[in-house]
DNA sequence: CTGAAAGCGCTAACAA
DNA sequence: TTGTTAGCGCTTTCAG
């Protein structure tokens, strides 16, 4: 691959001259441009990200942190991160970090030392304490990470409620709720939702909440306990579209019928929940909306050093489908 | 961020000294070797990755290609890929071209630029001339590039065969078949699979072969169309799962059911098979085994210099569940 | 065993 | 308007 000094060369110049047609900075006469160009055409030259990278401390390249890529929730902001970012010259790399803080300490250094401009976190073991001490660009999607940092989230209190009080309205009398880990953030929200319906109401019981841990077969396992404890369950509000799933297998599983005997709402509208049998209704986020906000922010706070701090929340939505 | 000056001086050493116990390459005394250790330490001395690629032309970071990170496929593959790589020390670029050739230009263009290592292959427009011109270790996934270039491929077309075969001893008569497009290898050898045990048979016409496009929406409708043409259908071999559950949904709506009325087998083996209702019979690649075994490939073609031209062939499996 | 120095390819003062 | 030059942080000869 031919370097700047080739391209001088050729074109009788000096580096310096070169170098400011490449990046179109500073005085350079329109004779010495256009045999510049001339060079750098006949000699198909690329210039060296890595030189550059080196002398600038930047790299165009932006870290994706997910938990696992291969929860359904993921390759769809992936896939949005990833058109948003590669549209403006960023390219991005993919870390699966399974919540471990050891992996994702891991995944931090190398990229430190590969001069990341910004990093986009889906994962919610990342501390505030962490990106100051690398101080670098962070947005973090679906959590809140300090209130220096900017997030994009959803209204999951809001989306939950809905979920719980369609159910109402359609006559169900007995809510159950399948939660996720108490770990993760959303899913104390959506509990709250759930609660702030349900909590106050004469049959309310604890026991009618269970873990689903956001997993298909731990769902199944917690939905076939929670009907045998609970026959009188009509309605079934899950705290992601898998676990939604997992409990109507365990329905059917029962041999009992979804919607006639028991009714679930997921949360999340990935494109799973059409594929199944009965389709799901569930409280859909706006999955691509967020990794497009996301990183138009990040882009937004590498280029113009704008440090933004806003708190994004983006609504969801009630999609009726089959399953109630 | 130290950078190794700062450890030399810290240390009493040269640069080359600091370099050489980083390294391990090299005579050091021990004790030169411990007051380094020693500043590195206390300095928390990370080496710079950019300034190192700039030098050696390698940049520990290899490019995924998929046609779509969305596609269920492809997560899967992705996390094997990442997984095995990362555990190498390597860094995986996400690229989704859409298999469009201008996109994928775009992308092996930035990467080069970042001396990138290698590539991982699992779509269908890359050509061994762009291989050949950028000269980058090259590992493709499901499909042979070319002869000199090393493949992980599945038994495409004896899995096909399989799941037509099944199907007949499971005493469906009239067996037809989803396939994908024709530009993407895999989805011929299923076809000529299923052309195999059922391409000679009396009652075969080419018309119980429509296109699904390995697409939902195009399998709804071409399942329509299918069983409105053929009402004799009592089974259908579609080419991938995606296809499979579009056609169990274009086979609902027509009121039939699955599997009494008719009966689906799907390819592939994604989770997302497992999720529906019923949950799918399929012909299960090993997919996470292929993400390995190519990475794998990867780094022994770029670490040892070997040039492995192996074709890889891995066996698919049957596994039985619920739509037949 | 160790250090000085050249150089990877680029950018940005600075001087002309 | 242009060229010279000093780095960016690292590795690797080459002398000692």
């Amino acid at each position: 691959m031919a370097s700047i000094k080739e391209v001088a060369k050729h074109a009788g110049v000096s580096v310096a001259t070169v170098s400011r047609v490449l990046n179109d900075k500073g005085y350079v006469s329109e004779e010495a441009r256009k045999r510049v160009q001339k060079a750098i055409a006949n000699l198909d030259y690329r210039p060296n990200a890595v030189a550059r990278s080196l002398f600038k401390k930047t790299s165009k390249t932006i870290g994706l942190l997910v938990p696992d890529i291969v929860n359904p929730f993921f390759p769809e902001l992936a896939r949005a991160v990833e058109d948003t970012l590669s549209r403006h010259g960023y390219t991005v790399i993919l870390c699966n970090t399974d919540e471990s803080k050891e992996k994702e300490q891991a995944y931090l250094e190398m990229m430190m030392q590969k001069y990341i401009d910004g990093l986009i976190v889906a994962t919610n073991t990342l501390t505030a304490a962490q990106v100051t001490k690398y101080n670098i660009p962070v947005v973090s999607i679906d959590r809140k990470i300090s209130k220096e940092l900017p997030g994009i989230m959803v209204e999951n209190k809001k989306g939950a409620s809905m979920a719980v009080r369609f159910l109402k309205k359609k006559g169900r009398k007995r809510i159950a709720h399948l939660r996720g880990p108490s770990y993760i953030p959303n899913a104390v929200e959506r509990c709250a939702g759930y609660l702030e319906v349900v909590g106050e109401e004469p049959w309310f019981k604890e026991s009618y909440i269970a873990e689903g841990n956001y997993d298909m077969t731990m769902s199944i396992e917690s939905t076939i306990r929670l009907l045998n404890m609970h026959p009188d369950i009509d309605a079934i509000f899950a705290g992601n579209d898998v676990s939604a799933i997992g409990a109507i297998k365990a329905i059917h599983k029962l041999g009992k019928h979804v919607p006639r005997d028991i009714a679930v709402v997921g949360f999340d509208g990935i494109m799973l929940s059409e594929a199944t049998t009965p389709e799901l209704t569930t409280i859909a986020q706006p999955i691509y909306e967020l990794g497009e906000i996301a990183s138009a922010t990040l882009i937004k706070i590498i280029e113009q050093q704008a440090d933004d701090q806003t708190l994004y929340t983006l609504p969801v939505q009630l999609i009726e489908r089959q399953s109630t």
